[in-house]
DNA sequence: ACCCAGGGTGACG
DNA sequence: CGTCACCATGGG
């Protein structure tokens, strides 16, 4: 990769491959992202805002300054994956190539471990955009005021949030998933080390997720493959069951089935594939789900 | 009023 | 080991 520019405050990296901010931003990996203008999205990682803009030959970070690149945005929209490279890999999967043609440029973030942890404890039985307004409600009300927006709230404000703070955590919209919040917050606070996870393989990861109340194995993956860097992860929701049972006859129906299939197809590229695909089915237009003809209306 | 949503838990075989 | 009711909430 081509080195980054910095000036004005903004950083301009040169990508080789072509990126796309809204399969990446509007894919469900991460919720607190919004639309700023064609090919624009701002956002807040952890307790930082960033406005990122696609431009020719790549995108701009705004406010950025190197040292903020190196310690943080590089790390964050992985920018050293050789995305090229895996993209033309699925290309030759026949099943996949229509769909990453479709949805080439999505990437996959290396989230904050602790703020995709607890979205995805709020994911189960939900909706993307339900979600996301339950995160920005905690935000609101457990985050640092930053001056404009709110950091996503640490383990120790979701502790003080406390035994009480179920019922303030429910308030946010959270329902029956405040207590997995505010056990898991207790959990982190008390010593659970998030970051080691990325540091002990994919399936100690899992299991090590998996002690936590709220965390099974669907919701693990998505933090493995979403805040871990764990690219072999395959998280089967609702919409990547439908899809798989749609193009993969011989996948079965289980999800165990389903991500056995998956990695014996996919290796190390699984987790790309199935962002790809749950994207791809989201947004496609005449879904042959259960109901109707719009998948993102809910 | 009914079904759905990036599911997990606990009870019961 | 596998199956299943239940969970709180808002949109279609």
């Amino acid at each position: 990769m081509a080195m980054a520019e910095f000036s004005q405050g903004t950083a301009f990296i040169p990508l080789d491959c072509r990126i796309d901010l809204d399969a990446t931003f509007a894919c469900g990996q991460a919720f607190r992202w919004r639309p700023d203008g064609p090919d624009a999205w701002v956002g807040v990682a952890g307790r930082h805002r960033a406005r990122i803009a696609a431009v020719d030959g790549g995108i701009t970070v705004t406010p950025c300054d190197e040292a903020f690149y190196e310690g943080f945005w590089r790390h964050y929209l992985d920018l050293d994956g050789d995305y090229a490279a895996w993209e033309q890999e699925l290309a030759c999967d026949d099943v996949l190539a229509p769909m990453a043609a479709c949805c080439g440029g999505l990437r996959l973030l290396n989230q904050p471990i602790w703020e995709c942890l607890i979205s995805f404890l709020l994911s189960s039985n939900n909706n993307v955009k339900r979600i996301s307004g339950i995160v920005e409600r905690l935000c609101t009300a457990y985050g640092e005021d930053m001056g404009g927006y709110f950091a996503f709230p640490t383990a120790d404000a979701l502790c003080a949030a406390g035994e009480a703070g179920v019922a303030g955590v429910a308030a946010c919209g959270a329902g029956y998933r405040a207590a997995y919040v505010v056990r898991t917050a207790q959990a982190v606070a008390g010593g659970f080390d998030l970051g080691s996870l990325p540091l002990m393989g994919y399936e100690a990861a899992k299991n090590e997720l998996m002690q936590l109340h709220g965390v099974g194995e669907k919701v693990a993956d998505c933090v493995l493959l979403f805040s871990c860097g764990y690219r072999e992860a395959f998280p089967v929701d609702v919409w990547v069951q439908r899809a798989m049972g749609i193009h993969f006859s011989d996948a079965g129906t289980t999800a165990k089935a389903i991500r056995s299939f998956a990695h014996g197809r996919f290796g190390k590229l699984a987790g790309l594939a199935q962002q790809i695909m749950f994207h791809f089915e989201r947004t496609r237009k005449n879904p042959p789900g259960p109901s109707g003809t719009s998948a993102l209306s809910n």
